[in-house]
RNA sequence: AGGGGUGUCGUACAAUGGUAGUACAUCGGUCUCCAAAACCGCUGAUGGGAGUUCGAUUCUCUCCACCCCUG
């Protein structure tokens, strides 16, 4: 069975750092298990690692779309099962976005379906919209808020264009993961990760992030992209428009990282088994290691 | 020092002589292809004291703090 080791943890919190270290030790390519690292010419906001970083690691699913381009879960599913296919011994995932990597492990399957019209729900509430759900796949709608619109319309279409329930197509799966997997979280105090993620906005933005912003609408990249929905994209939207100030970008752009960081230690927690540890006690940080090495050399 | 003004959740603002509301933030949560997305929930305030009143956050006085003007 392949060997799948996950470096995960919130944003700021060493991941990368850390997926060089273990890949130099092992030899093993990295992964980029992010949602928004896949686009060309979003390097600095999006934290990528610097060709300087990453010597002769190789990495994957880094810079293979452009950003009018839209990626999907799906997409990610597809291509990093097919480099954990192509790994001799293991593989290492690092990255934070964690549906990417939970479709990936585990027996998510997502169906094929037809483009569909993105405004064909145009005009009709979201109350409506989730009375038809409730009518067509009561058991999804029960899992979704009326007001989330975005999840309602989506189950919709699994039905119109798979004619299958989304709730019978989950109740198919085993829930189970796919390799023999090992996922390490990067963690730290709360405070101390703000701290950090405080510090690097700011280093962002001395990198030149607004001229990468700039550039990327000189393109003709719009803030309608879903490349563009990052943090540390999104937020320029009203200073390119002349509604904000840099300053005001900066700090909106801190603000969300730090609650994007919330969002990922939820995921995390409550959706797959990690085992964490403080990356900055060398300590903690040597037994993780050693605990993959162990697993490491487990054969199953 | 004199005159004027303002004091309500962390912040910005509401409202009322009778249960103090909203937004954002914080904190917590949901999650099967837009997921760095979308969505949900909780906590939390009338500057201190006195008076009028059945009842004051509201009216009055006083103290304090802050702001503006004058010197």
């Amino acid at each position: 069975m392949k060997k799948v080791l996950v470096i995960a943890g919130p944003t700021a919190s060493g991941k990368t750092g850390f997926s060089l270290e273990i890949a130099r030790e092992t030899g093993w390519s990295v992964i980029s298990g992010d949602s928004i690292q896949v686009y060309r010419g979003m390097d600095i906001g999006s934290g990528k690692v610097t060709a300087e970083e990453m010597g002769d690691v190789t990495h994957y699913l880094l810079d293979i779309c452009d950003p009018s381009e839209r990626y999907t879960a799906a997409d990610f599913q597809r291509m990093a099962r097919e480099k954990i296919e192509e790994a001799e011994e293991g593989i290492i995932i690092a990255g934070g976005t964690g549906l990417y990597l939970k479709s990936c492990l585990y027996d998510y399957s997502f169906e094929e379906e037809e483009e569909t019209d993105e405004n064909r729900f145009d005009g009709i509430s979201d109350e409506d919209l989730y009375k038809i759900l409730l009518e067509k796949d009561p058991e999804q709608a029960e899992k979704i808020h009326p007001h989330n619109r975005r999840r309602v319309v989506r189950s919709l279409t699994i039905l119109e264009t798979t004619g299958r329930k989304q709730s019978e197509i989950i109740a198919a799966q085993e829930h189970k993961m796919l390799y023999d997997t090992f996922i390490a979280g990067c963690t730290m105090p709360r405070e101390v990760l703000y701290e950090r993620i405080n510090r690097r906005v700011r280093e962002m933005e001395a990198a030149g992030l607004e001229q990468e912003v700039r550039g990327l609408l000189e393109k003709g990249i719009t803030f309608e992209n879903t490349s563009m929905k990052g943090i540390g994209y999104k937020e320029w939207k009203g200073y390119f428009e002349g509604t904000m100030t840099a300053e005001e970008v900066i700090q909106e752009i801190q603000k969300h990282s730090r609650q994007f960081a919330k969002r990922q230690y939820t995921w995390l927690n409550h959706q797959m088994p990690v085992h964490w540890f403080n990356i900055l006690d060398e300590t903690e940080k040597e037994e993780m290691k050693e605990k993959i090495r162990k697993w490491i050399r487990e054969s199953r």
